[in-house]
DNA sequence: ATCCCTTCGTAGCGACGTTACGGTCGATCC
DNA sequence: GGATCGACCGTAACGTCGCTACGAAGGGAT
């Protein structure tokens, strides 16, 4: 087997278990069966082996994405698009902290591609009318959350245990950027009573639409609850 | 002068115009005029001494952060919050980095911190009956996005030459997450349904204001059901 | 003055990324 | 066929890193 493959997967596979930082080259050498010299002359540096890591990653990762080919709907291949990211950066943590952390001075190929990639997705929602930004500036915004979601998910997982966030920060960004402009700032905070007015609206649309998730008697409870708290105030006809 | 803050004040020097892996112990304890055992006696660690440093660069600046009082308007407030943190970000990229980025084992409190602060801001949003998710979901997605924005103009300068598009990935998840104030019927919320946004709201406003007609126990599970409630309408992919 | 305890600097350890140097081996030329 | 040369590769080393054991120096109590 070629010397350059036998390192590629040694660096992977040690990549797959321990951070990028705790990964040596002495230890990819010795598991490759190399000597120093070799990884040097073939990479040129550390760096220089880890980007070439990350990038054959992401293009095997590319193939199956490669596969599916661009539905009528672009929209959908967007949302597609940014699940796919997500479950990339998940499956492959360490390669993805390469990717999008400063760890690399130059950025791997992965990255542009990444990117190119995005870009490409939404021209073609420009062309069918539905973007309301350029399609530059929307790759950039939906790039950044979406490497923001995934990043967080990665270095703070206590805090970001659910990935249903990330579907939410999803459609946000791009319902924003596919839907006419709508940017009507909510000015008119009409303060009423606090606690009530909201435990009578809560009341309200509780019984127009039975909560599943609480049994009958629990829903009993809380409407009888929200009555008490909607009176709190001062008792309305 | 006491011996942490020269060793503090050498590091932030050093933290200024390098990253965090090109600042060693050594240039520190040299600069500091102080020898390795005090670094290690007083941080017990490099990663101990960075996030010291964080932290400390960090309180300074919520310095500035608390001077500015909560406004009448907390959405207003939270878009102020996104920008300041994209301004210290911009201003501070070494720390920024180490806040954020998976450098750091143990994150620094700086993080949380920022954490905390964006959770009250949207608290009070949801008091203000002007968010349509629970205020928990909320933080994490708007801190996602902040963070993904910042991180991108630090690590990719060349492919985020401009703010504006933070800008605008603001306002997409703000919006998208901030109604204009209900006061009691229900105009339908799209996707969700009604019953999750009057629920949060309610939680929200019970929170800041406890109320006197329950008992402790009675709140508490009130609060447990709100928070089923408010989650029953997560998007799922 | 002596003793002990705290405190701090020198010197060193092991591991890292990287490279100079010498040896091995097949191809080429007389 | 044997000598020569050049490409290739492994050993061993260099400088630097994070970190720490150990001995010297200083100050209070007796």
């Amino acid at each position: 087997m070629d010397a350059r493959e036998k390192i590629l997967d040694a660096a992977t596979e040690l990549l797959a278990r321990a951070s990028a930082a705790d990964v040596s080259t002495r230890a990819v050498c010795e598991a490759a069966g190399v000597g120093a010299p070799m990884l040097y002359r073939l990479f040129g540096d550390k760096a220089g082996l880890l980007a070439a890591v990350v990038d054959r990653g992401f293009e095997q990762y590319l193939a199956s994405k490669r596969a599916a080919r661009p539905s009528a709907d672009p929209v959908a291949d967007l949302k597609r698009g940014w699940d796919n990211h997500m479950r990339f950066a998940l499956d492959h943590p360490n390669h993805y902290r390469l990717m999008y952390s400063p760890e690399l001075a130059t950025p791997p190929a992965a990255a542009k591609e990444a990117h190119a990639l995005l870009h490409g997705v939404l021209e073609r929602c420009a062309a069918a009318g539905l973007l309301t930004v350029p399609p530059e500036a929307a790759t950039r915004v939906v790039m950044a959350a979406n490497v923001g979601a995934a990043l967080s998910m990665l270095t703070r997982p206590e805090q970001y245990p659910d990935i249903r966030f990330a579907a939410r920060l999803r459609d946000s960004v791009i319902d924003s950027l596919t839907s006419p402009a709508d940017t009507g700032e909510p000015h008119d905070t009409g303060r009423g009573g606090a606690v009530p007015a909201a435990a009578a609206t809560l009341a309200a649309r509780l019984r127009a639409e039975p909560p599943q998730r609480l049994t009958v008697v629990e829903a009993a409870l809380l409407q009888q609850w929200l009555g008490t708290l909607a009176d709190s105030g001062e008792p309305t006809a």
